[in-house]
DNA sequence: TGTACATCAGTGAACGCGCGTTCACTGATGTAC
DNA sequence: TGTACATCAGTGAACGCGCGTTCACTGATGTAC
């Protein structure tokens, strides 16, 4: 039935890509192949390296979404609760729902360092990570810890190395835990 | 010159072990080939297969390796220094200067999960981390947030997330960050 | 001290496989006039 | 409205490669008597 698929895909770019970030949350990007993903998009297989040149390429643009989103949740928590805490759990909560995006994005050795959208993407996911305060010069360690810690967390989460007792609810324990947090007053202020 | 080594190796499984974690430091776990090993090692690409059954086999004895050394390394500075930052600036120090042991110990997926001298290795290790004040039961949730916190940050060090602007003094890094914990009082103690 | 035998440690050829990339190609669509 | 041509999007065969694992083997060492 599906054998009157046009010859023209129509949207095989966002196709690869989606088939692709469901394969890295099954098996990891290390497991990634271009193969696979147009296996998956039902398309020959090498479809993949003309729409992004290698498979290093794919990667990249992967990362690129998995940037853009994660600013845009983090943006959208700043913006809507003001809360450094809600920022955090925005966090982990996007690592977790995420996972293929997280691993690809914090493994700059699988990206084109030099591609121009990807610098782009992760600096202004830096920006909202580092100026909670809208602009105000913010604590840079008191900005990396607060990262560090939601990382961590998250990570350590993702793979299974935190002890069961915690319970089943990340938020819950993104906010028990970042209880913990010694923050610059100014930044928990409604 | 070396041709005259003899055919038994003597120290085989080591050697290999060894060249298993040159080549995870080098292209992390993901790249690691059973042929590299045995390659580096100067032996017959059966040779490793035969001590460690398979791939996994190998990755399973470098992460009991690493969680052995981790586990030395948190207990001296716990016996040494007691004091809870310094054992967070050891887990650093650890992971940075053993990213081959940090990158495998932490991707269960990796391992043999049956293994029991895996398992007794974790065991112990996340026993210094969360029991950190000898034995008195510890706020679980403090525990998790300092090694959240120190995870994150070598995770993240490692990668080269981290803005330039911190130096590159990991360890002062660390005492810098860490400074935003709000940890229980009788853990800093003397 | 000698000898037979078992076990251990490592070899090297062979297997089948999936991979990334290239290349000449073809089918479909867009554009100029 | 028609036609010629350029460009775009996707195909499928082919390449060479490194991999994990198996297997029958051999060389060296240990043990019993």
């Amino acid at each position: 039935m599906a054998d009157d698929r046009p010859y023209h895909h129509g949207d095989l770019r966002a196709t690869l890509l989606r088939a692709a970030v469901e394969v890295i949350a099954e098996s990891g990007a290390a497991a990634l192949s271009m193969r696979e993903v147009t296996r998956r998009a039902g398309v020959s297989h090498a479809a993949a390296t003309y729409h992004f040149g290698d498979k290093r390429g794919l990667l990249t643009a992967i990362a690129v979404d998995g940037y853009r989103a994660l600013h845009a949740e983090l943006a959208a928590a700043e913006r809507e609760r003001r809360s450094f805490l809600e920022v955090g759990v925005a966090y982990v909560r996007f690592a977790l729902s995420h996972p293929a995006y997280f691993d690809v994005m914090f493994q700059p050795h699988l990206h084109e360092v030099a591609d121009v959208e990807l610098r782009e993407a992760k600096r202004s996911t830096a920006a909202v990570l580092y100026g909670i305060d809208d602009g105000a010069p913010t604590n840079v360690a008191a900005g990396v810890a607060a990262w560090s810690l939601v990382h961590g967390l998250a990570t350590l989460w993702a793979n299974g190395n935190l002890p069961a007792q915690l319970g089943e609810d990340p938020e819950a324990v993104t906010r028990a835990v970042a209880a913990h947090l010694r923050v610059p007053r100014a930044s928990t202020r409604t």
